[in-house]
DNA sequence: TTGTCTGCAAACTATTTGCACCGAG
DNA sequence: CTCGGTGCAAATAGTTTGCAGACAA
């Protein structure tokens, strides 16, 4: 079943309806490789239709995201990123907290974590959501002012 | 070493001053236990010195953030929380996507994941700033607009 | 038809920033 | 005395919301 499939009929079960908008929105992220911000999606769905409004790429991204067919990432930059799920292979990410780096990882290593979690804790881990803060190798061998200077 | 005069000596290797706002954010910080928002620190110091403002508040966290000396939360729900490193062990939570509900997880098991990263990727994780997100297991037993119908 | 969805515009709010004065070192 | 720190106030900006009309089912 296409992903277009699959989308209008969670919808139709649970009485949600299939718009233009919804279908255009939920295009742009199947055909996006990556993360992607609201305001990205609302251009590219602009590009066909100019009239659809930020606001109902929210609300279309919140119910995507509630279905479990996009994952949401909030970096902390103050700006959510959403993807498709399914577009690769399921991962999480390393975040520097320093510059900002971001890193894909394949999720597959952290599956017995997630399954220990589970059983620990009865919580169902959304490994695609999942973002690791630190510093990348970079970031900790340059520390900023190490005993001088702190120009950032 | 207290934590104050750790504090005190790592903002003087760096040519940082030492001031009361700077204390009082850092006290408020040590005598509570758990998660806090920048707002509730402010209101803490405020009982103190009513005329602290809340953007020094936030200079403050984002140097003892800086300094390690405090972890930062953003549980994406659009307000950072804080909380001081050494107050309990370290810990990462489970974040409930739906009800929201916070559960601090010990970070021990973690461990032998973030040596793998740090090998890999050479990438340094704060353990004490990660968040799993996910579902709970009530919500996950529960699902919102919830044809309450199937209960396999 | 009917009740959901949308566009518009205004609101929200945590956080940031410019600036002139203040005070720690 | 210096120049980093602070209070004040205004700006920022992503996201949310109220509402009346539009439209999928």
């Amino acid at each position: 079943m296409s992903c277009e499939e699959t989308f209008a009929q969670q919808l139709r079960e649970r009485g949600f309806r299939l718009t233009p908008q919804r279908e255009m929105v939920l295009a742009v992220l199947h055909q996006t490789e990556g993360l992607v911000t609201a305001e990205a999606i609302h251009q590219q769905v602009r590009h066909i239709s100019s009239a659809v409004d930020i606001s109902t790429v929210y609300r279309t991204l919140d119910l995507l995201t509630e279905l479990q067919m996009i994952s949401m990432l909030d970096l902390g930059d103050g700006q959510r990123r959403y993807e498709f799920v399914g577009r690769s292979a399921l991962h999480h990410h390393l975040l520097c907290n320093r510059c900002g780096g971001l890193t894909r990882v394949d999720a597959s290593q952290l599956q017995l974590l997630s399954d220990h979690i589970q059983r620990e804790f009865n919580f169902e881990v959304d490994l695609g959501s999942m973002t690791f803060r630190g510093l990348c190798g970079n970031c900790a061998a340059n520390p900023p002012g190490g005993h001088s200077a702190h120009t950032e």
